[in-house]
DNA sequence: ATTACTACGTCTCGAGTAA
DNA sequence: TTTACTCGAGACGTAGTAA
């Protein structure tokens, strides 16, 4: 049995819109041609190669030409249209990221400490976070790329505040768990004070000691994304 | 911008499948010929396109490579997704017959009107036909082939039963519209008494009053195809 | 083992054109 | 107008092979 060749799968789509599955629809080539961008020639050829292939079924009265699918031809598209909107849901909705757990300057639980931050976080995220952010340093690069895509993803938003004297830049939290079993936020800052290679947690309660962690620890994170 | 290769296409959802819509995964040319079903030289090349083109993006480290797919890749699979998808649903859900009334030998009246198919088609399609067919010759080959696929497709069943003296053969109902206006059923008979190309439609009343039709009238009937 | 180059063969397309 | 042929150009895939 031969296979359906990719190419022709356009051209499968365009008889079935047109109502080729169940009635012979008259077609022209230069028309299909049009709308396969392709041109008449090759769309002469394509239904030619289909209907040796037991595709689709033709019948010729003179300059007219219908056109209907075959059974084989629909369960050919129906088992690759099945293919791609399979790979297209089942792409698992979550980052993995691995890194090494760092000691940060302590800038990172000054900040998340103030007044501004943590009362939205009350609200936003139901807790406000043990003072301190656990710092991870991802080591390999694909998790260094695939960090940046956070900053087009929408995360819970922390609104920017000012105190009169400065104003504090917005935090965006993105619901993560550590090592699969603690509950935290990576947060991403809009003044990030370190390079791409180091990402912020903040959870509830102080992460060293439930996750029994220190510097130099190797760590997983896992983002889910909902959308 | 350049158009997503149609033989791009499984590539790109076996990276899907992989989970490359948000992290780089790691893959190996070869394993991925396999997956296309292209050798691996083949599937080197595919990536290097994919790249080129922004489909994906690549990071290689040593002897490793991983990749991820950009959003660009992303929405155009997204869209050739849907255009398959669109043409498999929204394909007409019904058949058109177009022909010519033509006068039966009153056949159809005498086995239609007997109490084994009567006493069925109350309880199946709810009345007792008038006693007489509508025989409809089919001029087109398009519709003389279409007519074909109702051998294969799942109407109501009449069984088939027995006087004692000798058997009568099943009847396949389906409900089809005559003229876009008179409610009928098509039937296919099990023995047919005659050629492809004439149907017969039985009704609750006479059509050819309730349609206005004498012999050589030109009719339509579409029937719904529920599947 | 890996990736990806070159070389070559085959497939696919489109221009020209016949019927 | 159609469809579909021939044929040349270029795209695509694979074998061999280097790194």
């Amino acid at each position: 049995m031969t296979e359906l060749k990719i190419q022709h799968i356009l051209t499968l789509s365009y008889l079935l819109s047109k109502g080729a599955k169940y009635n012979y629809v008259s077609i022209t080539t230069s028309s299909l041609g049009k709308n396969i961008k392709k041109s008449q020639q090759a769309a002469s050829k394509h239904l030619l190669e289909l209907e040796q292939n037991q595709f689709i079924e033709r019948i010729i009265s003179g300059r007219n030409i219908s056109v209907k699918i075959t059974s084989k031809g629909y369960s050919e598209m129906v088992k690759l249209s099945a293919i791609l909107q399979k790979s297209l849901d089942s792409s698992p909705s979550h980052v993995e990221l691995k890194g090494t757990l760092v000691s940060g300057m302590g800038e990172g639980a000054y900040y998340m400490g103030l007044k501004g931050y943590t009362k939205q976080f009350q609200s936003k995220i139901g807790y406000v976070p043990y003072p301190g952010t656990l710092n991870v340093r991802l080591d390999q690069k694909i998790h260094q790329e695939a960090i940046k895509q956070f900053e087009t993803l929408n995360g819970v938003k922390i609104n920017s505040f000012s105190d009169g004297k400065r104003t504090y830049g917005w935090v965006k939290c993105f619901n993560a768990k550590l090592n699969n079993s603690t509950n935290c936020e990576l947060i991403i800052l809009e003044r990030t004070h370190h390079d791409d290679s180091i990402i912020e947690l903040i959870s509830k309660s102080c992460m060293r000691k439930t996750a029994k962690l220190k510097d130099g620890s190797k760590v997983s994170i896992k983002i889910p994304i909902n959308s």
